[in-house]
DNA sequence: CTGAAAGCGCTTACAG
DNA sequence: CTGAAAGCGCTTACAG
């Protein structure tokens, strides 16, 4: 590789004069500028990496932190995320954080303080611990999705499942079955969207049934598997599944009991999962790609490489298919 | 951050000597060396990449060439690369080629020639300028799929195009549609896989039809559009789909179009999806995840991190699952 | 506007 | 086994 000496020696200047014209930075001639571009280009010479962070303190490197990197919300983002930075000329590292806490630590305690990354976008939820160490690089770091003590870009999930309920409700829906997922905490985004199937439900004036209330470990199988038991035993009149993936299980539990969608059953999920389409599935979609761009201007803006974009809450939206429509009315 | 001079001092040693007891390069004493260590510890030291990289020339940093990051195939791949490069403490960074000319160029002739990576896995098919910019950077390339001039990973695609249409032979059927894609050049996985259907259809002395061939772009949708046209002008009894994606999209129109699978029709998809296993669709499965690990084994192997793994063509498996069977007995 | 020189934080021959 | 010192390839006050 060639470097910045001979590019130097090349257009007759010192490797400052070099450094000043490629980056821009300090006054210049433009005639001299031009002449180093010139030689720089013909030379192919670009400043390495390791050499100008060691003495700039900048590695234009974002890492990435990310729980599961095959699954299609996240894989998502971090194509949004890495399409918004490629403009300002900035890599992404990722970080694939695995349930083993031992290797989270190393990640933590020494990957992350190699000084490779000037800022951080978290994915993953992180513990307490984690945070702190985070935090302790003092470099900027924003979080997509509920992560306490992190600045973070957050959805309104709680809206997200009043919304989606209201839509069932508002068709004429009284039996309408949840499902979601029960372990995690309060600040969870299944909690958060169980909260809000609760609240519209109590609004409503509709009595919430235990029975209706099931967990389905926000997969395919796992919705299919629940909707599965549910049908074989009652039958509520519509379903709000917390994600898309467990809406689709549902579909297909509904179709193998002969039950028609949404004649029989309405279905609504949330994501805006690429299956929702596929599907015709009435989903709240909470627009993953946008959560990706929004989280790299962000970093981007703390960074002092763009202008910080207006915080707001991150938008959602119903999309209505064919998977609901009002329950047939009752065998008069 | 804490730097190495100041572990130096609280170790009472000289830099050099907090190099070599944390690298385990050099001769040093086992007392010094945990000293040193200690001291590290104490003070939460760690290298700086760029310092290290500025002086060994290595990074510990491998980049990967990916063309679409939200596609399962890809993300599965990167994940197991993820896995496989974390205990040998290497990084990834993720470079997402697009489709625009000009953007793939910078990245070439720019980014990766930063001196950011130690070596590259491509997983993108290249562009002949593109690899003679990748291999000029004369370090360690692997490509995962046909890439001509690279050392590639390959799977043997005629061979599991074959596997795949045999299954359905033995199976008694001889109406066999094909759905792949048909631009792209002759070492394409889709082309291969078409041979492969060729070959066994010939070998069987079964014709080939032409209106039994179609292009379903390799996604669900377009696999349930080019199916719902064939299944309402033509009735074969068996679909080789050259994608589980596809597969999917022919088994959702089968239904539509009210047939039983695999009563009216076989379906046969190929690579393993996710989704194969939850609609029960027969498959071949090419094992990303393996493809994945293989890849960062060879490069680490390159980067004189492992040792070499035995060079092999990829496996693939045929996996039997509810959606072929053999053709109903024409009424007699 | 331009250059000489120091410095970024490591690693590694070279000497001892 | 250990240290002093040079060097990795840039950037940036500081002077002029």
């Amino acid at each position: 590789m060639v470097g910045i000496d001979e590019v130097a020696r090349h257009a007759g200047v010192s490797t400052a004069t070099v450094s000043r014209a490629l980056s821009g930075r300090g006054r210049i001639s433009p005639q001299t500028r031009e002449r180093v571009r010139a030689a720089a280009a013909d030379l192919g010479y670009v400043a390495s990496a390791a050499a100008s962070s060691l003495a700039t303190g900048r590695t234009r490197n974002v890492g990435v932190l990310v729980p599961l990197l095959d699954r299609w919300f996240y894989s998502t983002v971090i194509s949004a995320i890495s399409s918004r930075l490629l403009p300002h000329d900035h890599d992404i590292t990722l970080y694939n954080l695995t349930e083993d806490r031992a290797q989270r630590q190393r990640l933590f305690a020494q990957s992350l303080r190699r000084g490779r990354v000037d800022g951080v976008i978290a994915l993953s939820r992180l513990e307490s611990d984690e945070v702190a160490e985070l935090l302790a690089l003092d470099k900027p770091v924003v979080a997509v999705g509920p992560n306490p003590l992190l600045p973070a870009l957050l959805v309104d999930d709680v809206a997200v499942g009043r919304a989606a309920t209201q839509h069932l409700l508002g068709l004429g829906h009284r039996d309408i079955a949840y499902i979601g997922q029960s372990r995690g905490d309060e600040s969870d985004v299944p909690a958060q969207r169980h909260r809000g199937f609760v609240q519209a439900m109590e609004d409503a004036g509709v009595p919430l049934r235990d029975e209706l209330t099931l967990d389905g470990d926000f997969t395919i199988e796992g919705g299919r598997r629940v909707a599965r038991d549910l049908l074989a035993r009652a039958r509520p009149t519509a379903v709000f599944a917390a994600s898309d993936e467990m809406a689709v299980g549902v579909l297909l539990a509904a179709q193998e009991a002969e039950l028609r969608v949404p004649g029989d059953l309405s279905v609504i999920g949330v994501d805006g999962h690429e299956l929702s389409g596929v599907f015709g599935l009435t989903t709240i979609d909470q627009f993953p790609h946008r959560q990706g761009e929004r989280a790299a201007e962000l970093l981007l803006a703390e960074l002092g490489e763009a202008v910080a974009a207006p915080p707001a809450s991150l938008p959602f939206e119903l999309v209505v298919r064919r998977s609901t429509a009002a329950p047939a009315s009752p065998a008069r």
